[in-house]
DNA sequence: CCTTTGCTGTGAAAAGTTTGACACCCGTCA
DNA sequence: TGACGGGTGTCAAACTTTTCACAGCAAAGG
């Protein structure tokens, strides 16, 4: 009922609350009223009611007895604590398979991430179309992200070349960086950095399936 | 010096050992002898060093005084914790620009894992090729699980068809699933799930560069 | 009006994770 | 050889995250 918390949201609920997000936009985006308990969203995400609701207790927004969260509200306050109702102004560097997947989806750009460049190295691959947009060489990056206002950077290079990426998007003053490569990135405080890895997800399936046999039996 | 634990490795330690191994997996393939301390690879990782050596004291490795960890045997040992020395057989469902990314992406298969399948709904998308592979419509998904003999499936769908996919391959025989797709999956305690999404990584993202300006001023 | 019921917000306990501290070990160098 | 320095493995303390338990509120139905 007071909800003036508004300190530091540790990462663990951060993470959470994307989740939280992701599932309020299931809900129709025009009908009326709809109402969630915090059990329903336990059960949907495969968490208990509990984290949920202390979860939701880092936000500025109240559920009500008997009835739970409204849930165009809570969307719209998650959204605004995610910081999914901006605009952000993203460039992907390292056009390979992933680096043209990304720049192509358009669920990011749905959710406010306009990628509006695209950057490789390789002269073969400069000039082919992703979209709207044409992959230009990495020599232009840093004049393009200063120039065009760019906040956040995808990094999907090869591991050797990512620090190197990231220094060259560092200076030329983006805010956040997506690391999709292998290899940690270091960044300056100022500058954020998420890491997102498919090839360590999968060998955390890996570890999971070799080991849930023994488990098992 | 003994090193015989060998019980449950938490989740959060298998997160880290995996982002070890990316990076034992940066030191030369071929070469000699190599030693790296737990401040180095703290160091590259972003970690304490102490942390470091609480993970690996789940592994059944010993590092020695004054020298530190052997890179050849500690990748080895990794490799087998992670299950990464095996070989997968994986399936691809879904095949929009983030499914064909991965599906061509050699990465995984230099990992062990290898996409010996992928599928979509959509009818127009069946029959275009996917390196050595071609795209084959859902429907006859089950059966090539089954008959292959599929380890892992990767849900690349949109949400809303994520969780039928996953029962299907579920029903297939399918042992763990890696989520790309936004909602989350249920599956029985047996198939494990990953789940990875860069929206949600993005949104972590923006968070966290509209919560730093406040903070740094 | 009062009672019941179902759900919230919260404080505190429990569980899990990270860090610190230190005994001990092994190469190196005098 | 002995002493040093730089590393490990481990125990315990500090911190974080999750779960539990419960007071209290709001709707619904007498």
């Amino acid at each position: 009922m007071k909800r003036t918390k508004s300190s530091v949201i540790p990462s663990s609920v951060v993470r959470r609350l994307t989740e939280y997000l992701a599932y309020a936009q299931t809900f129709g985006n025009e009908n009326g009223d709809q109402w969630v308990s915090s059990r329903e969203i336990a059960q949907a995400l495969g968490l208990t009611s509990s984290t949920v609701r202390q979860d939701l207790s880092h936000i500025d927004f109240c559920g009500i007895s008997k009835r739970g969260y409204h849930v165009k509200g809570l969307r719209a306050v998650l959204e605004d604590t995610l910081g999914a109702n901006s605009v952000w102004r993203v460039a992907v560097v390292g056009a390979g398979n992933l680096g043209m997947a990304i720049a192509q989806n358009d669920e990011f750009r749905e959710r406010g991430f306009h990628i509006i460049g695209v950057f490789d190295k390789d002269a073969a691959k400069v000039g082919r179309s992703v979209g709207p947009l044409k992959v230009q060489h990495v020599s232009a990056m840093p004049d393009f992200v200063s120039g065009e206002g760019i906040d956040i950077g995808i990094v999907a290079v090869p591991a050797a070349a990512a620090q190197g990426v990231a220094d060259l998007l560092i200076a030329s003053g983006v805010r956040g960086i997506l690391n999709l490569s292998l290899s940690h990135i270091i960044t300056p405080r100022r500058v954020q950095v998420v890491e997102a890895r498919l090839t360590c997800s999968l060998l955390e399936l890996s570890h999971r399936i070799k080991y849930a046999r023994k488990e098992n039996k």
